[in-house]
RNA sequence: GCGGAAGUAGCUCAGUUGGCAGAGCAUCAGUUUCCCAAACUGAAGGCCGCGGGUUCGAGCCCCGUUUUCCGCUCCA
C-alpha cells in the first residue's frame, strides 16, 4: 500500500465520520476493538445496498426466495457445519520467535520424535486434558517435554490461550446446572440457517430443483487481528443466496454464478478495471470449486465476494446429525434412463457477499477530492462522494434560494410531493454554494433550487452532484426526473 | 502478541526554557445575500486521552495505562 493511498483511506474514514456514515463503536468509552456503527446516512446507504442486491435476488428471480433465520441456532448445527472442531483450538505462542502454535500441532509433532510407546502414552495425556479443557495441565505437559519452538530452539513459551472463532453466549434465564448444557453460539455464518431450512422452503414455497434461497443478516466471528476500519469486523453482515441444484450441474451453475454476480457489481456503474477474480487453488475440505470476486480497495485488491460450489457437503452432514432426510424427489425426466431423476441430496452453490465490505467498496469507490478551476480563474477544491444515485442516502435536496419571499414555502410543497418517492432533504441556512457542497460530501445526486423566477413560470433548476452542471425545469417534471434517475 | 509514532474545541492544527488555553473552519443568534463551502456583527464551545510523580507552578519533564495509526506476526 502506497502513502498515497493510505492517506486516501485515512481520509475516506474520517469522512465517513465527520458527515454520519460510519462512528466507532461504544467511542465515549475508547471503543470496542473491530466493531462500528453507522451512522444516518451510514444506515440508510447500508439499507439501499441491501435492498438492491435482495430485489436482485428474489424480486428478478422467480426460482429465488428469501428466509430471515434467527441468529441463535441449535448449537449441533455448529458442530455439523464443522465449526466447533475446526475453531476452537487451544494456541500458545513462543516468546522468543513469535510464532504462533496449535497446542495439538506442537505435541503430536513431538511425539512423533519419541518412541512408539512414550508417544502413544503422551498423546492419550494430551487427549485427555484437551477433554478437559486443562490448559495448565497442557502447559505442563510441554514444559515437562522440553519441547522447543523449531524457529528458536527455545521454551520460553507463553501461557495457553483458547482461540474461540464462535461467540459463545448462555441460553435460559436461569443458570443451568451443567453450564455446558446452555450454551448456544452467536452464528459465524448464516448460510447455516438457509441449510437446516431447506425442506421447510422447498415444500411451502413450492419451489423446484435449481432453486435458491437468499438471507440477507448479521454473522460474529472472533478475528485475530482487527483493524482495517469495516473491511474486517467481528460483527458484520452478510448477503448470502445457496443455489441448490441437481448433482452433477453444480459446475455450470457455478460458471452462471460466478459470472452472474460480478455483472451485478457491474450492473452499479462500477468499473470493471476494479475487480478481478482470485480462484482458489487449495480448496476447503468441502468444496469443489470456488473463487473470490476482489475489487480495488484503497488498501488493495480485496475479496468483496465468494463463490463455492460447495457440493452436498451441507445438507448431507445436517442429515447426519439431525438424522432427519434433506433430500429432494425430481420428478424430472432424465432423457438417458427415461425415468424420473428421484430422490437425491441436491448439490450447493453457495454466492456470499459482505454487505460491509460493499458498503467500504462504494464509499471508496465514491469518494473523490476535486479541484475544478471557477470562472475568473481561481482554483476551489471540494469533496464529493459520487455514489451511484440508486443508492446514495438521499435523493434529493430541496432549497430556497433564499429563506423568505415566499420561496421556502413553494421548496415545502415540492418536500411534501416528492417524500413519500424517495428520500429528500430540505436546507434554506447559508449561501447557496455552501449548501450545494454539503450535499456533495454526502453524494446527495440532485439538488433543486427555488428562485424568484420560480413565481412567475413555476420552474426550478435542477443541479447535479457528478458534472456540477444546471438546468432549468417545470416543477411538476421533478418527481419524475428523479425517480428515472434513481432506477 | 512484538516494535515505532501520535492523542490539545465538532474538524484541521499551533502552543516559545516549565509561567493566564489559542487560530482557522464548523456550530448558534442576528444582519446581508439571485446559483457553487471563504460577506458583516456577536456568542458559545476545553478534565490539553486517563492515572500517578517531580515542581512554587505541568499541555510541555518522568513513570504507568488506554486508544488510534504504521511495520512485523496471524487470518477458516
Amino acid at each position: 500500500m502506497s502513502s498515497s493511498d493510505n492517506n486516501r483511506f485515512q481520509a475516506i474514514i474520517a469522512h465517513a465520520k465527520e458527515y454520519g456514515f460510519v462512528f466507532p463503536n461504544s467511542e465515549i468509552y475508547d471503543g470496542l476493538s473491530a466493531v462500528y456503527d453507522y451512522g444516518p446516512w451510514g444506515s440508510e446507504l447500508k439499507k439501499n445496498i441491501r435492498d438492491y442486491w435482495w430485489k436482485s435476488m428474489t424480486q428478478l428471480h422467480e426460482n429465488i426466495v428469501g428466509v430471515d433465520a434467527a441468529i441463535f441456532m441449535h448449537p449441533t448445527t455448529w458442530k455439523a457445519s464443522g465449526h466447533v472442531d475446526n475453531f476452537s483450538d487451544p494456541m500458545i505462542d513462543n516468546k522468543d520467535s513469535k510464532k504462533r502454535y496449535r497446542v495439538d500441532h506442537l505435541l503430536e509433532a513431538h511425539a512423533e520424535t519419541l518412541s512408539p510407546e512414550a508417544g502413544e502414552e503422551l498423546l492419550a495425556a494430551m487427549d485427555k486434558l484437551l477433554a478437559a479443557e486443562d490448559f495448565a495441565g497442557l502447559k505442563k505437559l510441554i514444559d515437562d517435554n522440553k519441547i522447543k519452538c523449531t524457529v528458536s530452539g527455545t521454551a520460553n513459551w507463553t501461557d495457553i490461550r483458547q482461540f474461540n472463532l464462535m461467540f459463545k453466549t448462555e441460553f435460559g434465564a436461569v443458570a443451568a446446572a451443567n453450564e455446558e448444557d446452555n450454551i448456544v453460539y452467536l452464528r459465524p455464518e448464516t448460510a447455516q440457517g438457509i441449510f437446516v431450512n431447506f425442506l421447510n422452503v422447498q415444500k411451502t414455497a413450492r419451489m423446484k430443483v435449481p432453486f435458491g434461497i437468499a438471507q440477507t443478516g448479521k454473522a460474529f466471528r472472533n478475528e485475530i487481528v482487527a483493524r482495517q476500519f469495516i473491511f474486517r469486523m467481528r460483527e458484520f453482515e452478510q448477503m448470502e443466496m445457496q443455489f441448490f441444484v441437481r448433482p452433477g450441474t453444480e459446475g455450470e451453475w457455478y460458471k452462471y454464478w460466478k459470472d452472474a454476480r460480478l455483472q451485478w457489481h457491474l450492473s452499479l456503474g462500477l468499473p470493471a478495471e476494479k475487480y478481478r477474480y482470485h480462484d482458489h487453488v487449495k480448496l476447503a475440505h468441502y468444496a469443489k470449486e470456488a473463487c473470490d470476486i476482489e475489487f480495488e480497495f484503497p488498501i488493495g485488491f480485496k475479496e468483496v465476494e465468494g463463490i463455492h460450489s460447495r457440493g452436498d457437503y451441507d445438507l448431507s452432514q445436517h442429515q447426519i446429525y439431525s438424522r432427519k432426510k434433506l433430500q429432494y424427489f425430481d420428478n424430472d425426466i432424465d432423457e438417458t434412463t427415461g425415468k424420473p431423476y428421484g430422490n437425491y441430496v441436491p448439490n450447493v452453490v453457495e454466492t456470499s457477499i459482505g454487505l460491509d465490505r460493499m458498503f467500504l467498496l462504494i464509499l471508496s469507490h465514491a469518494y473523490d477530492e476535486e479541484t475544478i478551476t471557477k470562472e475568473d480563474g481561481t482554483t476551489d477544491s471540494r469533496v464529493v462522494l459520487h455514489i451511484p444515485p440508486r443508492l446514495a442516502p438521499i435523493k434529493l435536496a430541496i432549497l430556497p434560494l433564499t429563506k423568505k419571499d415566499g420561496l421556502p414555502e413553494i421548496a415545502r410543497d415540492i418536500m411534501k410531493d416528492c417524500r413519500e418517492e424517495f428520500y429528500c432533504f430540505y436546507e434554506e441556512k447559508d449561501a447557496i454554494g455552501k449548501r450545494y457542497r454539503r450535499m456533495d460530501a454526502i453524494g446527495t445526486p440532485f439538488c433543486i433550487t427555488v428562485d424568484h423566477q420560480t413565481k412567475e413560470d413555476n420552474t426550478v433548476t435542477i443541479r447535479y452532484r457528478d458534472t456540477m452542471e444546471q438546468e432549468r425545469l417545470p416543477i411538476s417534471r421533478v418527481k419524475d426526473l428523479v425517480k428515472e434517475k434513481i432506477r
